[in-house]
DNA sequence: GGTAAGTTAGTTATCGATAACTACAGCGAG
DNA sequence: CTCGCTGTAGTTATCGATAACTAACTTACC
């Protein structure tokens, strides 16, 4: 929503690296501070509590995954698989969004980010449902299929991966591992164009 | 591993009950205490530290989910959807398991806990990819298939259900999506057996 | 009388947040 | 040019709350 100034947006860069190192636990206004260089009431000349850097985070994520990864809305499957390629590639570059994008502790912080997080959730899947529905239309297969479901089944299935990948320590290839996930639901779809 | 006393056995419930309730974050040894309606200093007659308590826990939920919902050998598709079946079912009637099983929260707390999700989660994903690999040796299809892909999505789309039921407040039917999604994954894989 | 399980009464550490004050840059009036 | 005002962004010091945890005492029971 509102536009933050230089200091805010460091503020919230510092924050987002935290949680991506040490999960939303080690996010703390005596750390965040220290890593700024200034002292923890300092923090408060810019925002106004806690919950306003994570709410003002939040904004900064949806902001940049949407500018980079909108889904497209020509709903082919390569299209598809092109957007979720896009995905994973900004995860390897940045693994710290990866951890911050699916983290589902932000419920459990405050209830008006838990509202927050669950309307972004379920638009997320609400969109990817929207492509399924497009493909479906100019699909060979005449049998229906429920694209709530399917959606829920990859985007549940990019989350696990991304999760695990970030719980492995980034070691293995993200990329090419989700590659082939969306590969594989490719080839469940046959049915579909390509 | 090591058996739980009575007593010990009735703090783990209690632990896991408020972290169904209210995450993680809710669970302090002082909460805990006042809902067994004991002191505080007492829980460490029985436990050695908070850790001790997380962690019986985490083999409780394993032992219990164990034996509730152990994956079929068979290998069909239709004892899949029976598993699946059984666990959303589960879900569904104690509601603070779901928030518990599918707690990666956990791996911020603690780094020895963090090695033990990790490890679960593996598991239980390489189990599933197990199961199709044994189903597709039994498959009309040629095609090939992955496995690890193919588990990932499933077990991804069952996490990600479970967890916008929780965060919609256990308001809808958790079952009967579940069974959609899974009937989803079925129709995706008309070429496996029936 | 000894042990298990509980108590009271603390400890240390850290949390988010605030009060009171200050260094300094920009700026308009005389 | 300089005096004084104002707003910005910091500081030190401290608050009350709460976290996990512990030492020492008490009680119930075999």
């Amino acid at each position: 929503m509102a536009d933050l100034s230089e200091r805010q947006r460091q503020i919230v860069d510092h924050a987002i690296d935290m949680i991506g190192e040490g999960g939303l636990v080690s996010l703390t206004m005596r750390r965040l501070s220290e890593r700024l260089g200034v002292t923890e009431p300092a923090l408060y000349r810019h925002f106004e509590n806690k919950t306003a850097i994570l709410s003002a985070l939040l904004s900064v994520l949806e902001a940049e995954t949407y500018e980079r990864l909108s889904l497209p809305g020509s709903g082919s499957l390569s299209a598809l698989q092109a957007h979720f390629e896009r995905l994973f590639a900004l995860f390897a570059e940045r693994p710290e969004l990866a951890t911050v994008v699916f983290l589902d502790e932000f419920a459990a912080a405050d209830p008006e980010l838990k509202g927050r997080v669950r309307r972004l959730l379920a638009r997320n899947r609400e969109q990817l449902a929207d492509a399924f529905r497009v493909m479906e239309q100019s699909r060979v297969s005449e049998e229906p299929i429920d694209a709530d479901s399917l959606a829920t089944l990859v985007l549940g299935g990019v989350r696990l991966l991304v999760r695990e990948w970030r719980l492995d320590g980034c070691t293995w290839d993200l990329v090419d591992r989700g590659r082939r996930l969306v590969a594989t639901l490719g080839t469940a779809f046959t049915g579909m164009d390509r």
